[in-house]
Order: structure tokens, then C-alpha cells, then sequence
DNA sequence: CAATAACTACTACCGGGGTCGTACTACCGC
DNA sequence: GCGGTAGTACGACCCCGGTAGTAGTTATTG
């Protein structure tokens, strides 16, 4: 998951390593994982020695696409500005996050128009 | 789930009859599903001659800011800006909901200035 | 060369969400 | 009063994601 998405490949140790601040996990629960999500199709591996080495097939973006899209969906009816409006209203937002977000919407509003 | 948060109030059957377009199920499916909501705590019922009548118990806001969190920190490590610039850039906007963002974060600019 | 360590393969288990069938109960109409 | 029906209770499955133990295989090392 997340780890092969940062580091591009990794054996399944390193795996375990990245993740062991989370919690430890045994060697086997991140090998069975790890096979798990090849056989979905989402990670790939090579053979060097005699360790796996995983490689992610899809990119984190299109993950985090199909996650919004999902939680816009099942949430707010897919209605994105209505996703926007709570994380505006019953989100703890900083002043300096606000301005950031200003910041990015006027970016893309500057983009619109020109194109 | 989302009848009772629209209806108020509803039975099994009245659930089962709201959730139809989505697809069939048996009436038990949703009886069975109420009553595992209800032991969860989320909802809970009176009864009204020999049915019962569901109510939540959580509001839907509550479980929309849980559910946006959870993605917030899942997906984009606790990051809003991170989330809202992903919608921006990764998502379909039309100019229409552009607008209607930039209404909301100035709306929202607005109150932060006046308090 | 033999013991041991490093890895993966396979299987199992648990919990939770979703689906339903069967059993039970109470009411209603005749 | 009796049969049928409306409705819930309970338990059974299935699938999936996460976790891990055990077995088997290959390399390492003394």
C-alpha cells in the first residue's frame, strides 16, 4: 500500500520495517498480504536472490480518486461542493489552512479562465 | 443508514420500499440489518401495534465528519489542502460547482475575518 | 556437509457487513 | 375458534481484509 507508493519497490521486509511505527505485524501477515494484492492486480513483484521485490501497478492518485469519488457518492449524494461546504463548516480548519485553500481555489479559477 | 436520516423515522418494510430502486432485498435482510445497527448503538426503535419503527441515533453529520476524517487521514496523511487540492486538479469540476466553491471559501473568509 | 537461518507458500482463523431462510408469535377475518 | 398472514427473532452463510502459524525450500556458514 502506502509504502510502495513511497518508496516505488520494496521487499517484503522493508515493508514490515516501514510500517512497524504503526504496529508490528509478522513477517507472514505482510508476505500474505502482499500476495493478496497482486493477486488483485494492484502490485506486481520481481525475483532478485531470493526475496520479492513489490512494485505497485496502479498509481496513488487513481486510488485516491476512486476513494473521493466513493465517499462523495455514498455521502453527499456525489455532490462535490457539498463535500466542500462540510469540510468548510464541521471540519476543524485553521486560519492559515483557509488561506491556503483560498490560495488553490483562485489558482484553478485563474486556470479556467484562460483556457 | 440513509432512509432514516431522510425520513426521520421508518419502518422495516418503509425502508425496504425507499431502498427498492437500488435493488431487492428480503424484508429479513433489512430487519436483520436494522437490528445490527440498533445493537451498534447508531439507531433504535419504538413500537407502534406489532412493527417497529427506526430512528437514528447518530446524527448524519456526525458520521459524515467521521467518515471524511478517516479519508482525510488515510489517503492524505491528516492533509485537508492535500484533499481539496486533489479535488481540484484530479477531480471533474465544472465551472459551475468552480464558482460555487469559490463562494463557499469566501463565504467562509467572510466569518474568520468577523471573528 | 550438516545445521541453521532466511524466505515464501499454503492454510486457517477472526470479525464485520451484507444476505436470507426458517421458526415463532400475535393478530385479523370469517 | 381457526386458519392465514404480517411481522420479528435467531441463526446460517458468504465474502473480504487483516493476522498469523506451520511447512517447505534454498542459501549461508561454520
Amino acid at each position: 500500500m502506502r509504502v510502495l507508493w513511497d518508496a516505488g519497490e520494496a521487499t517484503v521486509a522493508e515493508v514490515r520495517d516501514a510500517l512497524s511505527e504503526d504496529r508490528d505485524r509478522a513477517l507472514t501477515t505482510i508476505a500474505t498480504m502482499l500476495s493478496k494484492l497482486e493477486k488483485k492486480g494492484v502490485v506486481t513483484h520481481r525475483t532478485e536472490g531470493r526475496q520479492f521485490v513489490y512494485r505497485p501497478l496502479v498509481a496513488e492518485t487513481t486510488v485516491a480518486r476512486s476513494m473521493v469519488n466513493e465517499l462523495t457518492e455514498r455521502v453527499f449524494g456525489g455532490d462535490v461542493s457539498a463535500l466542500v461546504s462540510h469540510l468548510l463548516t464541521e471540519q476543524d480548519i485553521d486560519n492559515q489552512e483557509l488561506q491556503r485553500l483560498i490560495a488553490l481555489v483562485e489558482e484553478r479559477s485563474e486556470e479556467e479562465r484562460s483556457a
